[in-house]
DNA sequence: TTGACATAAATTGTTAACAATGCAGAACTT
DNA sequence: AAGTTCTGCATTGTTAACAATTTATGTCAA
């Protein structure tokens, strides 16, 4: 029902398969199952995903749009390696929209929006319980998109998810071995913001929270990359 | 220099070639050159732009992923061709997302992003002094990307430019007879707004031109369409 | 061993032919 | 004349072969 209108542009007009690679290498990338510089080689793609040379390319390609794929000419397609200026561009913006997102919310949410909400946290949660790293991964960004999703814009929502999603890329990248997910409590306290009908410390909230998840990493220093990797090792030899 | 970051998921992957067939179905849809529910066949763009079929297709596929191109499995590309409801879904995007920018801009924009923003309503001035109205149409989008950009966030600018191009769509099927351009002296009170370093006044300027907009648009009724000249005319005979 | 160079393999980019689908017009029926 | 089916044409979708580029391997000289 409230995704009808967010698949128009996102889903109707592509084949399942295509759609359906390009998913799953989202999801894969949000749960940082794939690693920022992986190399997505057309003929491994095929064969995972049992297709033609054509779908395969054509998914990069849309990727490669979102800035979750790096395409290289004639070099191949790799996971893309946000640079810290571009991971600070992504925190500006999603301070800027997701603060909007949940002043309009602390207005305008529903029933259905508040209960989605409070059964994703309870997700996580489970999730917590079991230590099941992948998933949490997975449901703190989806948390994210599912805030975008309650305003009902798909527009919105969209841009969320891909934000979202390159935060993945961020963190992996510049992540500090402590606190790479996002601290649980503070996703409740952004949905109670929201349903006592406060903006300003809605605002706050998620504020605090992106914040808090930016300073979780270290964007000054070098990045976590393989370069250096060759450098010290040549160096040893 | 600004837009050297902002070019690096735009323009660095793709060919020059692919780039100039994405760009000029931008530029031509942000003119109002190109009517929603245009026909795009691939034909017709490989002699006009002088390349082989595969190029257009990519730039097709990458002007449907956002919102500009309607692909049609079988039957071929055409302009987009927004509902009321995505019309709305728009605005408000721009709305958060705008007020946000200027709100940004009012308290760290620099000496050359005043000079670039007041260039450019000179700029449009001329034009209206000219009767130019294709560029004035031109100017009058393009003037909101300017403002993102004056934040120095590619990603920002990027979705700016993309609700922009949008807008102009909505505005082609909506818009009613009178003040299909934006009034010109509003340009200047934003600008005005933010240099004097007041985020509430400049928030509100932009919002007001914004609803002023929408305001002038249709979106309640019926859009102009085709569908119902068909019938006019089957209607007929 | 190291470095440069040449060759071979693998991967990506492009093209062109073919298949499939949709569309328009003609012929036919009622 | 209106509607229907059928046929041919035009357009899009797909595949496979080919070309171009990069990467890896191996050889040789220093």
């Amino acid at each position: 029902m409230t995704n009808e209108a967010e698949n128009k542009l996102g889903t109707l007009r592509a084949d399942p398969d295509e759609q359906m690679i390009v998913d799953r290498i989202y999801s894969a990338v949000m749960e940082q199952k794939l690693a920022p510089r992986t190399k997505l080689s057309e003929l491994a793609l095929c064969e995972t995903f049992g297709v033609g040379r054509m779908r395969v390319r054509r998914a990069l390609l849309l990727l490669s749009s979102q800035g979750i794929v790096d395409l290289q000419s004639n070099r191949g397609a790799y996971v893309a390696c946000p640079s810290a200026d571009e991971a600070r561009e992504v925190f500006v913006a999603r301070l800027m929209i997701e603060t909007g997102i949940v002043r309009e919310l602390a207005s305008s949410i529903g029933e259905n929006g508040v209960k989605s909400l409070r059964a994703h946290v309870e997700k996580e949660d489970v999730a917590r319980k079991s230590d099941d790293r992948t998933e949490i991964i997975r449901l703190s960004g989806a948390f994210h998109v599912e805030l975008a999703r309650c305003n009902e814009n798909s527009v919105l929502t969209r841009v969320v998810r891909e934000l979202v999603t390159r935060t993945s890329l961020i963190v992996a990248l510049f992540g500090t071995n402590q606190a790479s997910t996002c601290p649980d409590d503070e996703h409740a306290s952004i949905i109670d913001a929201i349903v006592s009908r406060d903006p300003q410390s809605a605002e706050e909230a998620i504020r605090h929270h992106l914040l808090h998840v930016q300073n979780s990493l270290d964007l000054e220093q070098t990045r976590k990359a393989e370069p250096d990797l060759v450098k010290i090792l040549t160096g040893r030899m």
